[in-house]
DNA sequence: TTCTCGATGCGCT
DNA sequence: GCGCATCGAGAAT
């Protein structure tokens, strides 16, 4: 059930982030447990990826995890406000790292409904990369976790997804880099209420 | 040490 | 659809 950490050492994050769409992401906080669908996920392709953090071979102290073997979490504020939660993935030395951008919430609702102030039945709750790390109670200390742990885990449910279902939509704004910018590096599932608004089709 | 701005969300219009 | 909140990492000085 729960992914072992041979699992975050593919080296094709394309492949890991269409294939992480249907797996759940869990979190466990003082016995508190949530957990949610995984339903949108974004690629980052370490050094090649001009909007990543590691773009170029930049190694800081901030992005230094993301040159850890696959299997850590990476997790950063954004504008301030929002916390961006990501996986590492691949081998050492390659920083590759797939963004968990939505989720649909299946375990803990009331929970996540108390952290956001608004009812599960709203998509909002957990739509988008920080609202959906909010949900799930993810913060700056869930940073560099390992993710075979037991604070922060992914398991699979058998959940499967055919092709046609899965949307790869290719990156706006990429006019830097020609050959990227018709690589799809964002995937969701479509028409499912809480993928982010900016993909919805 | 200082300045800039971002892998965004939300409330108001 | 538009504008703002809010702060730390990274780069400039």
């Amino acid at each position: 059930m729960k992914l072992k950490s041979s699992y975050y050492l593919h080296q094709d994050v394309i492949f890991l982030a269409k294939d992480l769409l249907g797996k759940v992401l869990y979190t466990k906080i003082d016995d508190d447990i949530t957990a949610g669908i995984i339903v949108e996920t974004e690629a980052y392709f370490g050094v090649q990826d001009k909007a990543s953090h590691a773009y170029g071979g930049r190694r800081t102290s901030r992005t230094e995890i993301l040159y850890n073997e696959g299997g850590a979490s990476y997790v950063y504020l954004c504008y301030g406000i929002h916390h961006l939660f990501n996986i590492v993935t691949s081998v050492e030395d390659d920083p590759n790292a797939v963004l968990i951008r939505a989720i649909e919430p299946i375990i803990g609702k009331e929970i996540m409904e108390m952290r956001r102030n608004m009812p599960a039945s709203k998509p909002a709750i957990s739509s988008g990369p920080g609202s959906a790390a909010k949900a799930l109670g993810i913060n700056a200390s869930f940073n560099k976790k390992d993710l075979t742990g037991e604070e922060i885990w992914i398991e699979d449910h058998a959940i499967r997804y055919t092709p046609d279902e899965i949307a790869e939509v290719p990156r706006v704004g990429v006019e830097y880099a020609r050959e990227h910018a018709l690589l799809p590096w964002r995937f969701f599932i479509k028409s499912n209420p809480y993928v982010s608004k900016p993909n919805k089709i």
